[in-house]
DNA sequence: TCCTTATTTTAGATGCAGCTAAATTAAGAT
DNA sequence: ATCTTAATTTAGCTGCATCTAAAATAAGGA
């Protein structure tokens, strides 16, 4: 799958917020979601391909952290993104408001 | 639409190269396409609310071009793809010449 | 060995981004 | 006025990315 096309979908930009600069369990992530264990076992899978996530096992358990190097130039988008998201968010409710 | 997700259709990345350093009428983009006029318009739209486009009208003609600037970080993720796809058609080219 | 915990894999369902076709707008030429 | 060219908008269709549920894997304890 595409670099740009792993880092798209929204669920997988929040897991690499997760574990920017934490290791955490697959259940962990999981926890933080309101979908399946399965759907986010999948996005973990997604990640992993594309090098973005490195593994870590222990025992049953499977850690997870992002391999930031690995991103090249979508290292930077996806530091902006979390630091404008509040900021966007804002701006596209108050469009839907004027479309009132 | 969020940004990320604005460039991250194969078919809006290859607009935005396109009129990267040069504006480009409507028909002339969609000329670089097999797809239909209205599907590359509806694209254009989506880059020109983003702000990574902009419109100049002449007669019945629609000129874009890229703004760079507002891509921000996303600038360095277009231009790399636009690098590699260089290098990949320079490869292809290269296994063209070896197989004479 | 069987159970539990942690997670993945497989198979099938669903929503929506992107598509087509047809109607519409807009400007200029005849 | 009508026709042509250029492009957009609207309405409806389709494929695929993502989802759920259920079965499978894998490691460790009782």
């Amino acid at each position: 799958m595409e670099p740009l096309q792993v880092i798209a979908a929204p669920r997988r930009m929040r897991i690499l917020e997760l574990v920017w600069d934490r290791e955490l369990a697959a259940g962990d992530i999981a926890a933080e979601f309101d979908v399946s264990w399965s759907a986010v076992s999948q996005h973990l899978t997604v990640l992993k391909k594309a090098g973005f996530l490195v593994e870590r096992r222990e025992g049953t358990s499977r850690f997870y952290r992002a391999d930031k190097e690995a991103l090249g130039p979508l290292r930077a988008v996806v530091e902006d993104h979390w630091r404008t998201s509040l900021l966007r968010i804002k701006h596209l409710a108050e469009e839907e408001e004027c479309s009132k």
